[in-house]
DNA sequence: ATCGTTGTCGATAACGTTTTCCATAATCTC
DNA sequence: GAGATTATGGAAAACGTTATCGACAACGAT
């Protein structure tokens, strides 16, 4: 009656075959049912005594069977695994993809990641042709988290999280690129700089546009007048970047404090100012925008606006699970706030510490 | 005869069924043709005319169809695909799978990441599970980049890219812990430092024992003897290390030059080193051992052994290739050369700058 | 004693491919 | 022009599941 019978019985026969992994069937033969009962028994379906339930389970166990999941996924038309696409692994992607891997817990998804392997730039439209090769056959639903997402199109469970940009035709998640700009260059302008460059960002990309846009609605809230030779383009590259401080800090009458679109041009920023010898905050302040970890290890600490990576990504977990179970999802183009970093790169004027 | 009559017909049929995806049946139905002949036009396959494979071409293009991949691998028993599981995405594991997503390219596999989401010391044999249900039937193959994989074992094609173990029951791909410690210890022996301290790793891993072996190693060749007391134990952990650290520095006669078993533990000496007003490399030399993205940008920049985690990540896939191909692999334990990068951490004995 | 009920279990048809094999039509050889 | 060869296309069986449905025994109720 117990389960000992089943440990005597037959016993290097699952090892037979070649290479293989055990079937169905082949729990089914070895306990005496049908599959459809090993099958009942594997979902815990009603339907079958609790006596024939012990028998199968010992006999499943016994031959370290395990379900395949191409079969089922086959069977049943969803495979209960969510994709993420990332261009690339870099520091910004790596966060969403914590926090994406932090939300899909409970939720009954498996979380995968594919990247691109940064040659993305070279094929315009592997976004596209990555979703209609995996949709519906090895994912049911896909996060993308890359960096020119605007003009994919797809009408399947995706939602793009986008550092870039604050609308798609996709669902998106995105950071609030203009607030965010606007405190940080407030905060410069608060502290009594009166003339605050900004290292801009590449020109294409919404989220560059947004956070100029900040920049000059902060000025213009505070009364400020924008002076225009002091925005340099930095192309969110760091060479460049460099370039446009070097061309910032030489100018006759140099700016105090300096707003960089991003992180990389800050830390570009950083680096030009202790070339050129000028003390940061000293004689500059400087502020970025993204909070990328190495910016806390930059010397000095970076001040910047932060943007909640790892939120992004539990957000559009949460989003994409409700669009996959085909709820009715009140608001898709979800931004969220920034909040700014205070480090130790900004001083108020003439503050010579 | 040409492709024009194919756009004229039936236009807005395929979007007909609710939500799914375009089958190989409404192609063969459309184009008139049986299923095996779209099969053998998809897969290139000899014995279609080439009227019928424009033709047939046509249509798919039409429908936008794509093959099933869940079929095809129920089908064929394999899934082209190869994952990689890694505990977290930290620093060390993102360097290997940036490798591992370059080596794939060119080989025929697509290349997915599943995290364990950091809670992986919570689930003991969580690789082993893993292991059971994604392969041969999710993936062919597998990389396991975990911190403890040393008691995995598996049968399948599986190897292990290990930054703290030279071997394990399983193929392995991993830095030589003994040659790294020894150079970085060597380095400092060399720059005329007698009393070299170090932050010991976790004791129960290999890697950190091969690292204080080396230590002893290298002064056993230079014929300093080793003082047992300028030995801390660091365990790998931060709070530990600066504990360590402090211990060292307040020592009667503290060591000229610290190695520590781990940047994390280094950059930890760093900073109880600015605490005490201990100048860097001044008064006290310090080497790491990882060469994490962080070293870089430590003040000042910290000298450290690095591990090739681009190139472990690159080697593994290629083995793992040569594995599932069934191919012969002469050595199933590579062992990587580390290199020691010289930053700005280190001095000669004495020298005040 | 007969007739529903319930409780168990198994046959079977999908799911969307790929592949082997067979049927036909077309071409070539003598 | 008859037989053999070659091209071309299709039928059908698998791959390993799951879900629906029907079969049958055992059982209680009338």
């Amino acid at each position: 009656m117990t389960g000992d019978v089943e440990e005597s019985t037959v016993s290097g026969r699952s090892g037979s075959l070649g290479n293989g992994r055990v079937t169905m069937q082949q729990v089914a033969a070895e306990a005496g049912v049908s599959v459809s009962t090993v099958s009942k028994v594997m979902n815990g379906r009603y339907g079958v005594s609790s006596q024939t339930f012990d028998h199968v389970t010992a006999v499943i166990n016994r031959l370290g069977y395990e379900t395949s999941l191409v079969a089922r996924s086959l069977r049943n038309a969803r495979t209960n695994v969510i994709g993420v696409l990332v261009a690339d692994f870099e520091p910004f992607s790596t966060e969403v993809l914590k926090g994406a891997a932090d939300a899909i817990r409970g939720t009954g998804y498996e979380l995968v990641a594919y990247s691109a392997g940064g040659r993305f730039d070279e094929h315009v439209g592997w976004e596209r042709r990555y979703l209609s090769r995996v949709m519906g056959t090895l994912v049911d639903g896909a996060v993308l988290v890359t960096p020119t997402v605007t003009d994919v199109q797809y009408d399947g469970p995706v939602v793009a999280v986008d550092p870039h940009t604050g609308r798609s035709s996709l669902p998106t998640v995105a950071a609030d690129n203009l607030q965010g700009a606007r405190m940080g260059v407030d905060h410069l302008l608060s502290l009594g700089h009166r003339r605050v460059g900004m290292v801009t960002g590449r020109a294409d990309l919404v989220s560059a546009q947004l956070r100029e846009r900040g920049y000059r609605e902060a000025h213009a809230a505070a009364g400020v007048p924008v002076d225009e030779s002091l925005l340099a383009d930095g192309a969110f590259d760091p060479e460049q970047a460099r370039e446009a401080a070097r061309t910032l800090l030489r100018l006759p009458t140099p700016p105090t404090a300096i707003f960089a679109a991003n992180d990389i041009s800050a830390l570009a920023t950083l680096e030009v100012a202790a070339e050129m010898g000028v003390e940061v905050p000293g004689s500059l302040s400087v502020v970025g925008f993204d909070n990328i970890p190495e910016s806390a290890l930059a010397h000095p600490p970076l001040t910047t606006v932060q943007q909640p990576m790892r939120q992004m990504g539990h957000d559009a977990i949460a989003m994409l699970v409700a669009l996959i179970a085909g709820e009715q999802v009140d608001d898709t183009h979800v931004t969220l706030e920034t909040t700014l970093v205070l480090r130790r790169t900004t001083a108020t004027l003439g503050d010579a510490s």
